[in-house]
DNA sequence: ATTTAATGCAACCCAAGGGTTGCGTTTCCA
DNA sequence: TGGAAACGCAACCCTTGGGTTGCATTAAAT
């Protein structure tokens, strides 16, 4: 494993994009319905979904563009399921933040000692 | 410290608008600069950017209505800062999902083990 | 008292996003 | 072989969102 992961979200600019497919709802729910329930054609997916089966369709190709879902076609159907990597990048992403903002709490604390 | 944490973002309905708000890269910036450069005003904030003042002043709006950061008055300069606790919860959700996924993953491993 | 710096507010523009409907295409199955 | 099931594609609608400009307001500075 080399110093830069080449799946590594390390850069705002990769990690933004990562967080609005985040950013909503709809695909919040088909993330922890994947992750749940498995894998799911789109028909299985939309069963028990408020909206339309294209609304499915269309979240379902934001979290694939954003990496986070892949799917195959098996017969007529296309079976989606999640991938575990990418959900890492955003985990790794807020720890570093996490990191700075500590380090940035530390230096205040020290800055106040001081005084 | 009881059971149910009070800011923790455990449901969908109020993890989505905390990603939305990070789904940005001027957004993930500015956390970036307040939490490695500490407090700054707008003007300090939007010196260094792309954007307008006004257009700094939309985001760290948006931040704030996602809890992320705060500010206050301190005579004509209005000072914005980071709102930890709020980023620990989507942290935390972040470690739901992974918990759940991995368990997927443990499930799926165990179907393919048993055929 | 004036000027200048820092913001707030409001109107406006345009692109993107979430949703829908309609229809075509492919595959299963009776 | 003739539906019916599962999906893809395209057009359309309306709201949201990121961005700008212009002007008013408040507070520091000289």
């Amino acid at each position: 494993m080399s110093k830069t992961k080449p799946h590594a979200a390390s850069r705002v600019r990769d990690a933004a994009p990562l967080f609005a497919a985040l950013g909503d709802e709809t695909r919040l729910r088909l993330i922890a319905r994947l992750s749940s329930g498995g894998p799911g054609s789109i028909a299985h997916l939309s069963a028990k979904s408020e909206v339309s089966r294209q609304a499915i369709t269309k979240h379902l190709r934001v979290l694939s563009n954003a990496g986070l879902v892949s799917s195959i076609r098996r017969g007529r159907e296309r079976v989606w399921d999640l991938e575990p990597e990418r959900l890492a990048d955003a985990h790794n992403y807020l720890n570093r933040i996490s990191r700075q903002w500590d380090e940035a709490l530390d230096r205040l604390k020290k800055l106040v000692e001081e005084e």
